[in-house]
DNA sequence: AGCACGGTAGACAGACCTGTCTGTTAATGT
DNA sequence: ACATTAACAGACAGGTCTGTCTACCGTGCT
């Protein structure tokens, strides 16, 4: 990806070795309940260099959240590229969706969880609100591109069903609730034609 | 309300001022955030006290997720109270939950806040399972009392659009989001009428 | 009177957390 | 050849967490 000057095999940097780690233990075990020094162990990285990098945990976290959207974004965008009508393409945010949520190791949605745990108006609010306009303005897009009558509103209907099916597919352990959110959305979709 | 055998002013008994204590801070700023400490100085308890009730904080932390449910339970039905026909009461459940939803100490639902914050198979597993079904079931009856094709289908498209909501009025601090979802539980509604 | 009981107050142990600091090692550039 | 830099390992400080334990107090029952 991104590869030195060097010929060498070279493990990646330490930043991206300390976002791995972070990612794989926030996302599963939860922000809170893992400690610096779990993720620096899974990094093989010094706890000096965790912070000269990030300078505290809390920047971690935030880098972390951000990475986290972007790769969703990413996913998303890629995972939508196989449709070829603007109304697949829509509608395919639950098909991918389904995936995701039929991993075993999915745990719901980060920023739900993030929020969950933060105490108070902490650094997570940022980068989460940040998220979920960006997911909200994506949804409007495709919205906009399939020709809806009002997309803002559909993307407003399309945020609510992702987010129940998202919710429910942790809670209940089953991932059956993204069909059923698909469906919902085809009908809204079909009424706002 | 439960007056004891002695005629004293008396506060309530040393569990329930816990569980009071907890439920507001456990909810307000996540249950891993929240020391016994601070659990017992509310509730005005000997940390001793605490131990010989409940045992555990996990025991502490099981007992305010159930009780947050039948409280959920009780103000949902007696809300429900105020409408006449089955429909209305149907779709009254996102006007219950408007309400909820609008006051200033709304911090979403403690069940998706309690598993977000659990590192895995938990107690709190246990108790959210529970909560979730009852949720689905009252759902359920509701929708056969409003006479619909498939209550079972019917309560399942209401769950996710009530999961939408609260996790929705959450994170984007508005309250909007369940006039959405009204809306669209409506248009399901009619449809399977 | 005597006594059990439920509660209070708070010290304490042992674990874990974030963040800092010291000292070492290896690679790089001049 | 030498200085600089980045990373390593790990001890340490200071705080917080859960859970236990001792000692004391007041009330009501027998």
């Amino acid at each position: 990806m991104t590869p030195t000057t060097s010929a060498a095999p070279a493990r990646a940097s330490a930043r991206e070795r300390l976002l791995d780690a972070a990612d794989e233990l926030f996302y599963e075990d939860g922000i809170h309940s893992v400690g610096i020094d779990r993720v620096i162990e899974r990094a093989g990285v010094a706890k000096a260099t965790l912070y000269s990098t990030f300078g505290s945990k809390d920047e971690l976290v935030r880098a972390y959240l951000l990475r986290r959207h972007e790769r969703w974004r990413a996913r998303m965008l890629a995972g939508l590229e196989r449709y070829e009508t603007p109304r697949e393409r829509l509608l395919g945010v639950f098909d991918v969706l389904a995936e995701t949520a039929a991993s075993p190791t999915f745990r719901g949605c980060y920023v739900v969880n993030a929020n969950a745990e933060s105490p108070r108006g902490a650094a997570v609010e940022e980068v989460s609100d940040l998220a979920r306009a960006d997911r909200l303005a994506l949804f409007e897009t495709l919205a906009r591109e399939a020709g809806v009558d009002d997309p803002a509103q559909l993307a407003a209907v399309f945020m609510l069903l992702y987010d129940g099916a998202v919710v429910g597919s942790r809670l209940d352990h089953d991932a059956a609730v993204v069909s059923t959110a698909r469906a919902v959305a085809e009908e809204a979709l079909d009424r706002s034609g």
